[in-house]
DNA sequence: AAAATTTATGTTATATTATAACATAACGCT
DNA sequence: AGCGTTATGTTATAATATAACATAAATTTT
């Protein structure tokens, strides 16, 4: 089992999960020769600024103001097409937006958990589940191909926490 | 284990699938009080034509043909939410899409498994699958009070049929 | 049954998410 | 430097979904 979930739902420096985010991008656009480009990084780092996902307009907006000039939609989603392809990050598909991936270089199919009060994503790969969907398809005669599994819920900070407010959390 | 699958991927009389729906509405209708207005069980008559979901507006078009007068998407999306609000139907995040459920009445968590050929979507209720998601929740100390799986794939049909050619199922 | 209330639908406008199509610029190679 | 490729800029628009307010139909109350 693989997972950011504690990470994601505790105080953290969460600039060692920027750093961290990056490193692995460079590494893994050096080893499959992509280039990860200014905007590309920028866009990156944006998805890896809190452990919510964002909306490709939110992103827009935001690296809009980071690169001080106007940013079009097409820009955006170039790079988020981009870095989809290589797994850095995540579509959510019920929540029209994206997230950086923790460990995008493992082959692996995963889960998030996603707090409906917070709206932090924690992701999980877990092969007792690949092996039950494995399973069900099995027996329904169908070649399963990908998937896409997500959970909403209460994450453990705002369970616990007193100042239950939405988006206190610090994720 | 609950399953439509059978159905999805065989031929078989599809009026019946029809009839059946309607009448599990009409029942779950009574039973909470709710009202199956012409409009309602209109929508959800179209969700149950073929066991591909509906974009809302696919629906909007034939509606409007069916009623011979054009509707605007609010009166799709309202019927839409209510037949939501009911479990007569699901929405399909990755597809920006809808679908009649075959089992309205019983508390399940589903799974779709969709062909990414003929678009068909087949549900199913697995207790494994819920077993391995409460577990993986309950590790991550995440409450968990929904969930959305979606299996892309290729579906029996499909797989063995000689007539590969998209949209050619019966489904 | 008329009035009052609630529920459902109609209508117009607009928000939100995503892509098409074509132009320009930057890069990588020989 | 010239050429092809890749990336970005720009404009317009497609596709999905909702807000806000008006009307109508059904239900309840009196």
């Amino acid at each position: 089992m693989l997972t950011n979930s504690r990470l994601v739902h505790q105080p953290h420096d969460h600039d060692r999960c920027i750093n961290a985010a990056l490193t692995r991008a460079k590494g893994l656009c050096l080893e499959r020769n992509a280039k990860l480009t200014p905007t590309r990084e920028a866009v990156l780092t944006l998805l890896w600024q809190s452990h919510r996902p964002l909306g490709a307009y939110q992103v827009q907006e935001q690296l809009s103001k980071l690169l001080a000039k106007n940013i079009a939609p097409p820009t955006v989603y170039r790079a988020i097409e981009f870095l989809l392809g290589l797994g850095l990050i995540h579509r959510l598909p019920s929540l029209n937006a994206y997230i950086g991936c923790p460990f995008p270089s493992s082959h692996h199919s995963n889960l998030f958990m996603i707090c409906n009060q917070c709206g932090s994503a924690a992701e999980m790969t877990d092969a007792a589940l690949n092996e039950v969907l494995q399973t069900a398809s099995d027996k329904a005669n169908f070649v399963l191909q990908s998937q896409s599994v997500e959970l909403f819920g209460r994450c453990p900070q705002c369970t616990s926490s007193f100042m239950n407010e939405e988006g206190s959390g610090d994720v």
